[in-house]
DNA sequence: CTATTATACTGTGCGACACACAATATTATC
DNA sequence: GATAATATTGTGTGTCGCACAGTATAATAG
């Protein structure tokens, strides 16, 4: 019997780096951070509140975002948004992270073999 | 002007958890350390040794690998090689890691996107 | 024979991030 | 009034790739 904790920490490890990825990519339209968990859902990125809202502040230090608050409707949102450093820096990542997936896949197999 | 470093550092969140996939994958067929440097190095993953080996013996204190010594040669060779274990983990690992590339790919667009 | 490179491996500490735990505030719904 | 949803911030931990350091010796070059 597999330990579920061992698969899941496993896991946890693929999803470093990549959370950032989607995120950048996400934010090409401005966001707040709300209705971006929603939009990760919707994209089976299942992240929770607290990854993600440290995750944007994170970036935003680094700065790869630009963020500013929209108080007009009833709850304040701050929304996030790319910017120009922010692009490059995703830009080179996507790149690096395509290489990596077709060497993985030279090991590993396409999806479409019967591994 | 990008910071190297700072790019350098995401793309090590990046290859955090793939490493270990790809090193599952390679060792369905035995292989003793510096071999598998080589190996890893011809599919472009490009891996250190201080990087490596203890990947191995962290890998194998998982219980995912066995190893065993060959001392025939003029030098000493320590073989691993994924077990029954290793083995399942493997597939939920590369199941999931497909998913992902899936769901990322559906945020950052297809490698044949002119992005 | 000496020097250098290649082969083959082990040990250890650090930085960064996903996760987990915790929390606040208030609007919307029942 | 109670509950759920919306929207956000704060903080500590565990894990691993990386970096630094090291040992040993066979093979190669001069």
């Amino acid at each position: 019997m597999l330990e579920n904790d061992q698969l899941q920490s496993f896991l946890t490890e693929l999803r470093r780096g990549s959370l950032t990825l989607a995120v950048l990519g996400c934010l090409k339209q401005p966001h707040y951070g709300y209705a971006l968990l929603q939009t990760m859902q919707d994209k089976h990125i299942d992240i929770e509140a607290n990854t993600l809202y440290p995750l944007l502040r994170r970036l935003e230090s680094q700065g790869l975002l630009v963020s500013d608050w929209d108080t007009s409707e009833s709850r304040p949102r701050k929304y996030y948004a790319i910017n120009e450093k922010g692009e490059a820096v995703y830009q080179e990542l996507l790149n690096e992270w395509r290489k990596m997936q077709r060497n993985i896949e030279s090991i590993c197999g396409r999806d479409e073999d019967n591994e």
